[in-house]
DNA sequence: CTAGGAGCTCGAGTCGGCTCTAGGTCAAGC
DNA sequence: GCTTGACCTAGAGCCGACTCGAGCTCCTAG
């Protein structure tokens, strides 16, 4: 835990994070690394495992729908540091609702193709005991 | 459910299914119909309640991330009817299972979104009997 | 008779988030 | 000495799914 930051090369850190190294260099521009990155004599980037960490959880904000604007918003209040967590929790926050909403939108979405499945899967091969005819649900879109 | 289909206006339908009507002629060029919509003396189309249906279903499946083309397959095996359901189950039975993936992964995103919540909740208003260095959760993405 | 509103076509523009290209530096290995 | 491979910058290109604009035709109400 010490000062030894082993000095990761953009092509590790694009490994270690599934990020392309343009990717990587594309978030640096876009202001979405907590310090600047070092760069070594010929200037080439040197990340450390902190930055590692950091673009792992960016990566999950991506994953889960955080405009890049808004990540960089998070950075600029993480790197700004003491007095910020208020916002970073507000930030946190919305991004928390709009994940749920998503997983909401998805589930209801799920519930339909599975509903449609069920439609398919009797008319190919009807269980025994089972009316053609099946009951629709309500007006629900249950067309063919 | 005799064939006075009511002939609906591209404002109706768009009022009806949320899309625009952009987006509706836009669909219609891509082929997202079952069949193709007539039209009145002047050229202008008219839709029937089954277009809203059949819409409102893409429109499902668009929201759940369902590429355009692969709308435009799946109306195609529709519009072609008999023997084509495998196909459609098929089709189905993917998309399901990348929604499901969708879901999961956004499920995961949100235990630490809100693990991170919970973080800053702390800090910013400690629980009495609360101790202030929270444990690290593995090697997880924590940093700031 | 004319103004407004809804519709039409065709094609261009937009946006987000990368991805790729061109043209160059540098260090290591043969 | 030369090739190879990883890295650099700046900027262009791409993709998907719409969205928008220009310039037109209708119909209807005042």
């Amino acid at each position: 835990m010490s000062d030894i930051a082993p000095h990761l090369t953009i092509g590790q850190v694009a490994e270690r994070t599934g990020l392309s190294v343009h990717a990587l260099r594309f978030y640096e521009q876009e202001g979405i690394l907590a310090n600047p990155v070092r760069r070594d004599v010929g200037g080439r980037r040197l990340y450390t495992e902190q930055d590692v960490e950091w673009l792992n959880l960016c990566v999950i904000l991506r994953a889960s729908g955080m405009p890049v604007p808004e990540i960089r918003r998070y950075t600029d209040l993480a790197r700004r540091g003491d007095g910020t967590e208020d916002e970073r929790l507000a930030l946190l926050r919305e991004h928390q609702q709009r994940v749920i909403g998503q997983i909401d939108q998805l589930t209801r979405s799920l519930d339909l193709i599975n509903f449609k499945i069920g439609v398919y899967e009797d008319r190919l091969d009807p269980a025994p005991g089972e009316m053609c005819g099946i009951a629709r649900i309500g007006d629900a879109a249950v067309t063919s």
